[in-house]
DNA sequence: TGTTGTGAATCTCTTCACAGCT
DNA sequence: AGCTGTGAAGAGATTCACAACA
């Protein structure tokens, strides 16, 4: 039933999938067909259904489509939402603190709810609603609360050992922003978000 | 000789590889395996040497592995580094804040040249060195300034037509920030950088 | 011996094409 | 007529495995 081995690019897609049919509810619309999912998340509308088939969706009709409701239960359902998920962040800096901005205003079952740094004067306060902590309480705080996913903002320097850390304080997923790859044990699913390079990809694929 | 129709992939591998390169160099160290290479960019020797293959680059020896300064020197050529790009973001928010010191600290070819937003209370001002205009200056700046490369870091319901803006004042790669697929002519290349997605995916691979 | 460079095999993802349905 | 669901084909990326070499 809970569909374990989706393939990752499936599970990027299946999220896109599902903000764009909400908004569609919104608007009052029910159904919707593979190729105007398709339009909406830029892919193609093979590839909608393909997905679909992989997490075993067969609710569409020639006539209608596919019912906006019935699929967004589904992907829920494969994408566990609705369980609230509390995060960690390391590294209150400027990125840090935009982090934390954004996850206070947005509705979201991910939730910072205890920031670190090594910096004494950045810890103590509560920004955007979470409470700042040094990062030597990291491990004490993360096992208290039971954090299982943490975010990385730290400098490239400073990633690895934070990493580890986190891994040592029993978090299992890591985002991480620091521009160098972080080498952890195989049951740590870990993903970096890399801005710089995707500006190169893009000037590389832009710039002919 | 400049080797167009490299892989995304590859491309994105060749620029941690660099990175990677420029610390070994840094530390002294004047020659590389590809086994050294591929561990430290979480990757396969195998992966390493047809990357390499698909640059062109064919100077390494059983017995040193790769020059370090020469494999440096060929991914330059080939993602065109040194040739400064300037970039407009649009959208002063907490992440565009976060994107403008970040790129005023680091040094690197991308530079911010000039940030854009709706709300008056934010131009006029000059943020981590980067001028800040009201949005409607847009194309006429980025004409002047011959701006190829533009970030969105705006509301998901804003973005499409700050995209297209963009594209109306000739930038031709977008990194966007926002939830939601930008759809624009073929010839642009844009880039999604989506952070509640990926954490969606962090949380779909490492929760069981 | 241990490594590079590379054809071949494998694995993964995407697209094609069409039977079956409404 | 137009769409879904899916087997089959195709394209792309990764890994294997080994000849050539220092």
């Amino acid at each position: 039933m809970s569909h374990r081995g989706i393939p990752a690019r499936t599970v990027e897609r299946l999220t896109l999938y599902r903000r764009v049919l909400r908004r569609l509810g919104n608007e009052g619309q029910t159904h919707v067909f593979s190729h105007q999912l398709a339009t909406l998340s830029n892919t193609s509308s093979a590839q909608v259904r393909r997905d679909l088939m992989s997490v075993s969706f067969s609710g569409g009709t020639p006539k209608h489509g596919y019912p906006a409701a019935g699929l967004i239960a589904r992907i829920d359902a494969v994408l566990d939402a609705g369980e609230e998920q509390k995060l960690a962040l390391v590294g209150i800096g400027n990125l840090g603190r935009a982090l934390l901005s954004y996850f206070s205003f947005k509705q979201s079952k991910f939730k910072l709810v205890a920031a670190f740094d090594k910096d004494r004067d950045k810890v103590g306060r509560v920004i955007s609603g979470c409470r700042c902590y040094p990062f030597e309480s990291l491990v004490e705080v993360v096992r208290e609360e039971g954090i299982k996913l943490g975010v990385v903002s730290v400098p490239a320097a400073a990633a690895q050992e934070v990493a580890e850390q986190m891994v040592e304080a029993g978090i299992i997923g890591i985002l991480n922003f620091a521009p160098t790859p972080l080498r952890l044990p195989k049951p740590v699913f870990a993903e970096q978000i890399d801005i710089t390079m995707t500006l190169e990809k893009i000037a590389y694929f832009a710039l002919k």
